[in-house]
DNA sequence: CGATTCTTTGAGTTAGGTCAACGGGGGTGG
DNA sequence: CCACCCCCGTTGACCTAACTCAAAGAATCG
């Protein structure tokens, strides 16, 4: 837990925050790194692009995360963040960034959190797109954000959690096309298990949905708790 | 650059370096976290099995390499580490660990650099396995490891560079199976690209290969340069 | 209310997987 | 030093999961 006074310098340290409307970038792949970022509310994505115009989706970032951050040395972004709804965005300097890390053990602790954490999940993307099929890279997906936007596992059946989630985004995240996608939502929701319609999930099953995902055990934490 | 003082405390810290044999576990999934690994020689991977036996590789690690460190509360390892030569490792323990890096900032700074390149690499490990298809993943896999083997880019074309791949590995990393890398590693030879043969790569057209494997302008630093 | 983007579905195609068989290399134990 | 064995690599034939292309309907947003 951080300090009053850690909290009180990170508050002075900290720029104004940024209303970005949907669909707007917050930096793009290749541009200079500047400032970290911190997402006060609503959806980001970060994501990857070809030269050819595909890309993978990296992570989708909820309020509280922490990101624009790349190893010291590396001056420019090797992928670009997008608002996929209206959001609130506050920047913080990288030199102030360095500064609050070495003043304040505890916040330091936290920013080491957030790295370890992300690699957690970005690799365990990674065993999804190399490893499963169509239809539990799909089921995985879902139940990572809604248990993640939840902060709980397994989720609440019948409740219906937004997501501003699109076929083409599940897509770019998941290493398909957007018509594979609705196909495998249909079986999905034919299945009694979980349904996607108008940007809220609905989880019928969660123990066939929990099955077909097959998160390793262990990491679920990570996608329910908070940060120690 | 860290200081002599910081060098004798970690010199105090650290426990005997272990010598593995090729082909043992230096810790498996799902095994409490007990210490902070440092690579002192040899090749290790960082794997994600599946119950079916399914495994995706996240990373190849290389001396210097700093690994088994997971989230601050994450009680278990999510993945495994396997050496694939024999390998000399060197246990830190955690309290240890978290001590230097309060104490001295540069550490610290080299620890948050280590696992925010790792976290990049394995994000492009994404993008190429989510994206690109099986012969441009295969050759992004063999660039990747004779950059990083050799700490230059572009490789040097004709020199025979030692890494312990096998077939298996090598689908294991790219969400391939054995028998379609097999097919892809002779579409490299006989297009005059790159060779593997006998645990030797052997690049013959640095420029095609690069094209092939279009690893993101930018990121390069990252397979060859050390840390700051 | 028009335009645009998103979703859905179908039909045909293909990249990569599966299965099977064989050959080679390297390590091990006699 | 040799023989065996096991794993690895290679190739071919066939199969299927996912992609492509196309077209039509549904949401969403000025």
């Amino acid at each position: 837990m951080r300090s009053p006074e850690a909290l009180l310098a990170l508050e002075t340290a900290r720029r104004r925050p940024i209303a970005l409307p949907a669909g707007t970038a917050v930096y793009r792949q290749g541009e200079p790194v500047q400032d970290a970022l911190n997402l006060i509310s609503g959806w980001v994505m970060l994501a990857q692009t070809l030269p050819d115009g595909r890309r993978q989706i990296l992570r989708f970032l909820l309020p509280g995360a922490l990101f624009g951050l790349m190893p010291t040395g590396q001056a420019t972004h090797s992928h670009s963040a997008e608002a996929l709804t209206p959001a609130l965005v506050c920047p913080l300097p990288l030199e102030a960034l360095h500064r609050l890390r070495h003043a304040w053990p505890g916040f330091d602790d936290r920013i080491l959190w957030t790295i370890e954490r992300d690699a957690a999940l970005i690799a365990e993307r990674l065993t999804t797109v190399g490893q499963r099929d169509a239809l539990a890279r799909v089921a995985h997906l879902l139940l990572e954000l809604v248990a993640r936007a939840q902060r709980r596992f397994p989720p609440e059946p019948g409740r219906a959690v937004p997501v501003p989630l699109t076929n083409r985004l599940i897509g770019d995240a998941t290493g398909l096309t957007p018509e594979h996608v609705s196909r495998m939502l249909r079986t999905l929701r034919e299945q009694g298990i979980v349904t996607l319609l108008h940007r809220r999930v609905v989880v019928q099953d969660a123990a066939r949905l929990v099955a077909l995902a097959d998160p390793p055990k262990g990491l679920l934490g990570l996608w329910s708790d908070p940060a120690p």
